[in-house]
DNA sequence: AGACGTTGATAACGGAGATTTATGATTTCA
DNA sequence: TGAAATCATAAATCTCCGTTATCAACGTCT
C-alpha cells in the first residue's frame, strides 16, 4: 500500500532535486528517504526520478504522478481543515483573488461588515487578472476568486451572488440632458474607450453592446476605470462603467454622467469561484451572503 | 500524521455503521480498527462517529470528513492508474457512459475502430441520461462521459469532438419536393413532435428554433428517435434529428425526407466529459480522435 | 432476575516495516 | 590521486500497528 510518508518524500525530491536535501527538509536520514522512494517506485512499477551519483532528474511520467500527489496531499489538507473549519468558522485564515474591476469598488461596500461580523477573520485578498485567478483557484493557491462571469472556467465552480449593468459615462456637454437610457446603436462608437486587452471587463462591455473585440482601438485603452473617467472629464470620448463603480467614480457636482445601457442584460455577473471538493463552503456562503447584502443595500 | 489506512478503515466503519463487520472487511480484528479510529479522531480534533453499544451513528462534521476521504481515496487510486496508465494505455477497462440520444448512433460509427486500433481494450458502456452521467463522473463512477453541450457540467471539464445540426425529418407526402432547408418560421409547430423531457436533445431541438420548452406538448412525447421516426412515417407529425442519426432513421427507399434545418449553429456540440485532475486523458484524448476521425468519415 | 451474547474500548505482547548509522560504488573536482 | 559528494545497500534498532485477551455497558432470552 502506497503511504503518504512516500509521496510526501517524493514531492521534496522534486523540490530539491537532491535526495540529501529532500532528506533533510524531511528530517529523516538519507538512507530512509532513499529506500522509500525505491519502494514507491517498485509499487508503482515506474520509475519517478532518473537518478545517478550527478544528477537528480524527473521522468515525464514521474511528473505527472508528481502532480498528482500534490492534489492528493492538497485533498488531505482540507480533510484536516475540514474538520476545524466546520467547528470553529472564520478562525482559519482564507485568502480570495478578485479583479481589478470589480476590488476598488466591491470591497469598499462589504469588507467593513465582514470585518465586524468577524473581527478576528484574516482575509487576504489579492488582485489579479481573470485567467491568473482561475489557475491559483485550480491550484489551491487560493481559496476563492471572486471574477465577473461570463467567463471560461472550465472544472470550477461559481457562487453567483451579484448581477449588474453597464452605464455610459460622459461629459455632459456630450450629452443630452433628458436622455434617460441609450442602447448600443446610439453609442458613437468612435469615441467609446475602453480598458486595454485582457481586463474582462472590456470583453463584457462589448458583449453588450453586441459588438467583436476584433478591432484595434489602440489609442485610448487604458488599465483603470478611474483614468478612464478621468479622461471622460477631459472631454476625451466617452465609456462604460458597471453599476458597482458608479458611487465611486461619480459625484453629484461633478461634470459628468451616467446613462444606463439599454440592452438586454444583466451585463455582468459577479461570482465566487472556487475548485469542486473545496471544503470551506459553509464559510464562503456566509461571505456571498454578506457580499449580496451589502451590494444590495449600497448600489440601488 | 494522519494514514490512508485510518481513511480506509473510517470508510468501511460509513458503510457498515458497525466496527466489528467493518474489522472484518478490512481484515483485521475489532480492537486494531477502533484503536485506529479513535486516533484519526483525535488527530483531526473532532468525532466522525458517535457510537455505543448500541448503534454507530455519523456525525455531521463526520459526514464531511468521509466525503472528503473518499476523495483523497480516489485521487491516489488514480495516482496509482497513472503510472500503469501511460506506461500501457488501453490496457486497464474504462467505462464511458452516453446519452440515448447519442449512444445509437455514434457508436456503431466509432466503436469498430476502436476495438481495431486496441483489440484488448476492454470499453464498458452504460447509457443514462445527461444528469445521471454528470454525477456519475462527478463521483468517479464512470471515467468519462459523452453528451451533447450544452448542459450545465459545472466543476467538470469537456472535450469537444464533434458539431453538428439538427434535420427536420418529415413524411414525403408533407414535404415541398424541392425544399432544400427549411427555417424554424416555416415548421409547423403543432405538428413537431420531440423526445420527452428529460432528454437534452429536446431542449437543444428547441434552442435551436428560438423557442423555450415551456408548452406542454404531451400528447406525442416520445422515448427514442426511432420511435419518432415511425410516428413520422405514419404521418403522425415531423420532427428534428441530429445529423449523425440520419443514416440508421432515414433510407433512400423510405417515405421519409430529411431537409436541414437553416438556424444559426452548430445546433449541437458532442463532447466527452470528464472531472477535472482525471488521469487517463492521454487514452481519452486518442479516443476523441478515433471519434473525431470516423465521424467525419461516415457522417458528412 | 440472571445468564449469555453483543457492542466498542483497553492493555499487553509480538512482529513487520521504517529509521538510523555505517559503509559501498561511482563520479566530480582540485 | 585523493577528498568530497552522489545515491544505494547492509545490519542494528526502534517505532508503530496488529493480535489476543479482557473489560464494561447494554440487550435479550429464559
Amino acid at each position: 500500500m502506497i503511504s503518504l510518508k512516500q509521496l510526501h518524500y517524493a514531492l521534496a525530491v522534486e523540490k530539491t532535486l537532491h535526495f540529501k536535501k529532500a532528506a533533510d527538509a524531511c528530517h529523516v536520514s538519507q538512507s530512509a528517504l532513499s529506500t522509500a522512494i525505491i519502494e514507491l517506485e517498485k509499487q508503482l512499477g515506474s520509475t519517478i526520478f532518473e537518478r545517478n551519483n550527478k544528477q537528480v532528474l524527473i521522468t515525464s511520467n514521474g511528473q505527472l504522478i508528481l502532480n498528482k500527489a500534490k492534489i492528493v496531499k492538497r485533498e488531505l489538507d482540507e480533510l484536516v481543515q475540514l474538520s476545524q473549519s466546520n467547528k470553529q468558522a472564520f478562525i482559519n485564515p482564507m485568502t480570495i483573488g478578485v479583479i481589478p474591476t470589480i476590488g476598488p469598488y466591491l470591497l469598499p461596500k462589504v469588507l467593513p461588515e465582514v470585518r465586524q461580523q468577524h473581527p478576528n477573520f484574516k482575509l487576504k485578498i489579492i488582485e489579479e487578472q481573470s485567467h491568473v485567478l482561475v489557475d491559483m483557484v485550480r491550484t489551491g493557491d487560493i481559496d476563492a476568486a471572486i471574477l465577473a462571469l461570463p467567463f471560461p472556467i472550465d472544472g470550477l465552480m461559481s457562487f453567483d451572488f451579484w448581477q449588474e449593468d453597464f452605464y455610459w459615462v460622459s461629459h455632459k456637454d456630450e450629452c443630452p440632458s433628458q436622455l434617460k437610457e441609450i442602447t448600443s446603436e446610439e453609442l458613437e462608437i468612435d469615441k467609446l474607450m475602453l480598458l486595454k486587452d485582457g481586463h474582462c471587463l472590456k470583453d463584457h462591455a462589448l458583449a453588450a453592446c453586441s459588438m467583436r473585440n476584433d478591432k484595434q482601438d489602440t489609442d485610448f485603452d487604458s488599465a483603470s476605470l478611474h483614468t478612464l473617467i478621468q479622461m471622460v472629464a477631459g472631454k476625451l470620448g466617452t465609456t462604460l462603467v458597471p453599476q458597482m463603480a458608479l458611487d465611486q467614480l461619480i459625484y453629484d457636482e461633478s461634470e459628468i454622467r451616467a446613462i444606463h445601457l439599454n440592452e438586454p442584460g444583466p451585463h455582468r455577473t459577479i461570482a465566487l469561484i472556487i475548485r469542486p471538493n473545496y471544503v470551506r463552503t459553509n464559510e464562503l456562503t456566509q461571505l456571498r451572503d454578506i457580499f449580496n447584502q451589502q451590494l444590495t443595500k449600497k448600489c440601488c
